[in-house]
DNA sequence: CCCTAATTTTATACGGCGTAGAGAGTTTTG
DNA sequence: CAAAACTCTCTACGCCGTATAAAATTAGGG
């Protein structure tokens, strides 16, 4: 899988297929389709069948459409992806409402729109692959920013500090995402189990490798594997990472507290 | 672009590509190509174009020979991306020795590691998209693992602590990585600095965002813009985070220390 | 009411992709 | 020197995104 195209059109179109902005048609027949229902289909197909299962011709298909007929709606493949993206985001809670008292549970608070990040991506794993440069700036991605923002306003971090915060916790639940997204599809795509791989080609790969040269990530790799029972356990990883990510930024807000 | 497909072939096959298993022909005309020189075209392809400039049309065209023949050399396009990845991760500093006293500089090596990593991804970024489903297992990304393994030994973690401290630098780095590569390949595609992007597009988001919905996201996102004098600063937003994670890690380093 | 302008939808086509299958050419072995 | 083993080429299939032009449909203005 790719990071995929995204954005290439006219950036006015997508800002306005993106918030919605009602399009002006007077004259001609009525349209058959919808944006919504272009998008729905499309998002359908990608949690069918990976990104790599998306195809206007495909889409147009499902809809009894020509795939041409789609132009009309959407200008070009990328700006449905940002679409769909951006929709896939909307899954996501409401801001809560700003607390008068933020102090106490920014932790939990924060740990929460992480845990969120976290299953919007495992039930959606094609979002890891939509490439958002130019920030998407879709409505939800936008209200997404502004929730996790709120976890850790009113701390004693200044606006910067906030935005590097919110930054760092989303880089790292893309990343560890992205993980467990490819440890599981692996399993679907081969047909086998982590066990069943390692015992078949494990003999293999000892034969081909020189312990001499790995040993520490011998030794912690069985290990590992040992008490995980595969190669990897991708949600006790992520909740790990969390965790140190999370006492890591605590140190920052105490050091801001403190210091008022 | 997107996630790229990856080791979808016979895994006997794609382990002793990587590992370099030399091949037992005796009869026929002897090999126009190498492998090696089929990665090399096939990297300068990626380094230049990004995985949607790799194509096996274009290697071959790049060598002088039909597409087909690559098919003799490599089982197929994922194979051919898992090599030049793991190759890429050949670019990166063989593992320190391993020293006797481990206990002070943990830091300063992870921090080195990690940065090593971040370094990588901006040369290739293409890297990011390289689905590494089957954790890849070349030499030389088992080399990586081995040596950032080899930052946090001894130091009072257990395998398996050591296996998710590894880990959870490796999402991180990967995932800030991607963010910048992806605002750094917006201003290359539409050929826009943020700045200007914002000037021509910026009055049209105002005229559609609700400022009510989104109060924190337009303050914070103000303040950074002005800060940054972009709408990101990737170095940065690496810097801190990198120390976030590390001073969390150091808090389970330290618990783990005084139990002993 | 009907003609015309605006709009949607279709048909066709181009150039790209990965790779299957069959055959031609080349080298080594018995 | 023939045959086996191997490399390489040719052709072809079914995908893809989308440019272009023509056909079908609707609404407004005279």
């Amino acid at each position: 899988m790719a990071a995929q195209y995204s954005g290439s059109g006219d950036p006015r179109r997508t800002i306005e297929l993106l918030w919605g902005v009602p399009q002006r048609p007077r004259r001609g027949p009525k349209p058959r389709l919808s944006i919504d229902r272009i998008a729905e289909v499309a998002t359908r197909l990608a949690d069918e069948a990976g990104l790599a299962g998306v195809s206007l011709r495909r889409v147009a298909e499902e809809l009894d459409v020509t795939p041409m007929s789609l132009y009309g709606y959407v200008p070009g493949k990328a700006e449905l992806l940002d679409l769909i993206a951006d929709r896939a985001y909307g899954e996501l809670s409401e801001p809560a409402p700003r607390s008068g008292r933020a102090e106490a549970g920014w932790r939990a608070r924060l740990e929460t729109a992480a845990r969120e990040g976290w299953k919007l991506y495992l039930a959606h794993p094609w979002l890891l692959q939509i490439a958002t440069s130019r920030p998407l700036l879709g409505p939800n991605l936008t209200a997404k920013y502004e929730r996790e923002l709120r976890t850790v306003d009113r701390l004693g971090l200044n606006d910067v500090e906030m935005d590097l915060v919110v930054g760092l916790v989303d880089d790292y639940v893309h990343g560890a995402a992205r993980t467990a997204v490819e440890a599981t599809q692996a399993e679907a795509r081969t047909g086998m189990s982590d066990q069943q791989w390692w015992e078949a080609y494990g003999p293999l790969l000892g034969r081909v490798v020189d312990p001499d040269r790995y040993p520490v990530a011998i030794r912690v790799g069985s290990a590992a594997g040992a008490e995980y029972g595969a190669a990897h356990d991708p949600a006790r990883s992520f909740e790990f990472g969390l965790q140190r990510v999370l006492d890591g930024i605590g140190i920052l807000i105490d050091s801001r507290r403190h210091r008022r």
